[in-house]
DNA sequence: AATCCACAGGAAGATTAGGATA
DNA sequence: TATCCTAATCTTCCTGTGGATT
C-alpha cells in the first residue's frame, strides 16, 4: 500500500491510458509521437498511468522488434539541465567507462553526445518530465523539443507531467506550444472511484476478513472531502492497518481511521514545523508560550498580533537574532496559517482597533510539536526562558 | 453619527542568497 | 574563479477599515 507500488491494474483510469497509448502508438512504427503535457492533481494517477503505458510500450516494442526508449525522470530529483542531459545520455552507454560524470562536462557537450548516442540508435526515445514545473530554467525544455530538428535517425518526444496547471503560464511560447501538442487533464477521483482503488489493492495487501465492512467507503469519503487523491486514500487505509496491527487487535475498525487521520496530520504538521526557517519558529514559539500563559490563566484568550509581536521581540534578544519588522511577521503569521499549523483570521475589537485573531490549530497544539521546536540549535539559549511581561490586563 | 484604535495589507525600493555565466 | 542576474526576503512608507465607544 506504499505510493512507490505500481499496481498492475489501474480503476477507472482505462480512458486515459488508452488515450495516452494512442497518442505513443506512431512510436512503434518509428514515428515520432506528439509532445504531450499532462495535468492533473496529486493522486490522480498521472504518474502510475504514465508509467504503466511506458511499459506496455518498451513490451510491444520488443516483441515488434523496433527499438523503443522510454526514460523516465522525475524533476524534483533531476531538477537541472545538465542532469537531465547527463541522466539521458547514460540511458544509452552502456559501458562504464563512457559515462558522463556528475560533474565536470560543459552542458553543450553533453547535448551532443546525446544527440550523437541517439542517432547511432536510431530509435523513438520517449522522455517524461514528472513535476516538471520543479525543473529549473526553461532552457532545458527548449532544447528538449528541439532536439528533434537535429536528428538523422532517431526521435524524440517528451511528456511533460505537473500538478501546477499554472505552470506553462510562464514557459517560453515556443516551448509551450511545441510541448502543448497534445494534452491531457486527470480529474480527481470521486469517493466511489476511491473505494474501487481501495478494494483493488487490498486484494493484494490485506488478509482476507481482517478489515471492517464500512472501513473503506470511510477512507474513500475523508479523501474524497481533499481533492480525491488516491494517494491519501492509500496512506489512510495503511496507517490503520498498521495502528491495528501494533494494538493487536484482529480487525481494523472505523476508530483506527480516525487515528490514522489524526496521526497523518500530526505527522504532516510536525515535517512544516521542521523545516520552517527560523524567524517563522521564533514566531510560532511565540505564539506557544502566550497560549501556555494563557491557559495557566484559565482564560482560552485568542492572541493578537501586538501580543505576539511583543514576545517575539524579546525572543529575538534572548537569542541574538536580529528582529524583523511587524510588517514582515504579520506576513509570516499568515504563512502559518496558510500551513495550518495556526488559525488566524481578522478581526476587529471597535475602539481597539482592527487585529488578527490568532489561535493554535488542534492538531498542533500538541508536545510533538514543541519537541520539533526545541530540538533546533537556537533554542539552546532559551532553555529556561521565562515570560516576564505579567498576565495581560485587556480583556 | 462621528471618532479613532491597532493593526491589515498594498507598493516600491533595498538587501541578500544562490545560481548562471564569462 | 570573479562577477553578474534573478528571485526571494525584508524594510519603509503608506492608506484603509470594522465597529465599540463617545
Amino acid at each position: 500500500m506504499r505510493p512507490t507500488y505500481m499496481p498492475e491494474i489501474l480503476p477507472h483510469r482505462e480512458k486515459e491510458i488508452n488515450d495516452l497509448a494512442n497518442v505513443l502508438v506512431p512510436a512503434l512504427k518509428g514515428e515520432t509521437p506528439s509532445n504531450i503535457f499532462i495535468y492533473g492533481k496529486t493522486g490522480t494517477g498521472k504518474t502510475a498511468v504514465v508509467k504503466f503505458v511506458g511499459k506496455e510500450l518498451l513490451k510491444k516494442g520488443e516483441e515488434t522488434g523496433k527499438k523503443v526508449n522510454f526514460i523516465y525522470m522525475n524533476c524534483e530529483i533531476v531538477d537541472t539541465q545538465y542532469r537531465l542531459l547527463q541522466n539521458i545520455a547514460n540511458r544509452f552507454i552502456h559501458e562504464w567507462n563512457d559515462h558522463v560524470p556528475f560533474t565536470g562536462w560543459p552542458t553543450d557537450e553533453v547535448y551532443s553526445k546525446v544527440k550523437v548516442m541517439m542517432d547511432k540508435e536510431k530509435s523513438v526515445t520517449v522522455i517524461v518530465l514528472d513535476e516538471i514545473d520543479k525543473l529549473k530554467g526553461d532552457e532545458a525544455l527548449y532544447n528538449l523539443t528541439r532536439i528533434n530538428s537535429e536528428l538523422d535517425n532517431a526521435r524524440v518526444s517528451v511528456i511533460g507531467i505537473s500538478n501546477d496547471l499554472k505552470f506553462t503560464d510562464f514557459l517560453d511560447p515556443r516551448v509551450k506550444s511545441s510541448l502543448g501538442e497534445e494534452s491531457m487533464i486527470f480529474y480527481p477521483y470521486d469517493a466511489e472511484q476511491l473505494q474501487d482503488i481501495l478494494r483493488a489493492r487490498i486484494k493484494t495487501a490485506l488478509k482476507r476478513g481482517v478489515i471492517d465492512e464500512d472501513v473503506i467507503p470511510l477512507c474513500a469519503a475523508l479523501s474524497a472531502q481533499e481533492h480525491g487523491d488516491a494517494r491519501r486514500a492509500l496512506d489512510l487505509l495503511r496507517v490503520s492497518a498498521e495502528l491495528a496491527e501494533r494494538s493487536k487487535v484482529p480487525k481494523i475498525t472505523k476508530s483506527h481511521v480516525r487515528l490514522a487521520q489524526n496521526k497523518i496530520e500530526l505527522d504532516r504538521v510536525t515535517e512544516v514545523v521542521r523545516t520552517l526557517p527560523n524567524q517563522s519558529k521564533l514566531v510560532l514559539y511565540s505564539i506557544f508560550l502566550l497560549n501556555k500563559q494563557n491557559k495557566k490563566a484559565g482564560t482560552t484568550q485568542a492572541l493578537t498580533t501586538g501580543e505576539v509581536y511583543d514576545v517575539y521581540k524579546e525572543l529575538c534578544k534572548k537569542t541574538r537574532y536580529n528582529c524583523l519588522t511587524q510588517r514582515r511577521t504579520t506576513d509570516l503569521i499568515s504563512e502559518l496559517d496558510m500551513l495550518g499549523i495556526i488559525t488566524a483570521r481578522v478581526i476587529s475589537k471597535g475602539r481597539h482597533g482592527r487585529t488578527t485573531e490568532i489561535q493554535m490549530s488542534s492538531s498542533s497544539s500538541s508536545k510533538e510539536l514543541l519537541t520539533v521546536l526545541q530540538e533546533d540549535d537556537m533554542f539552546k539559549d532559551l532553555a529556561n526562558y521565562k515570560m516576564k511581561g505579567q498576565a495581560r490586563l485587556t480583556v
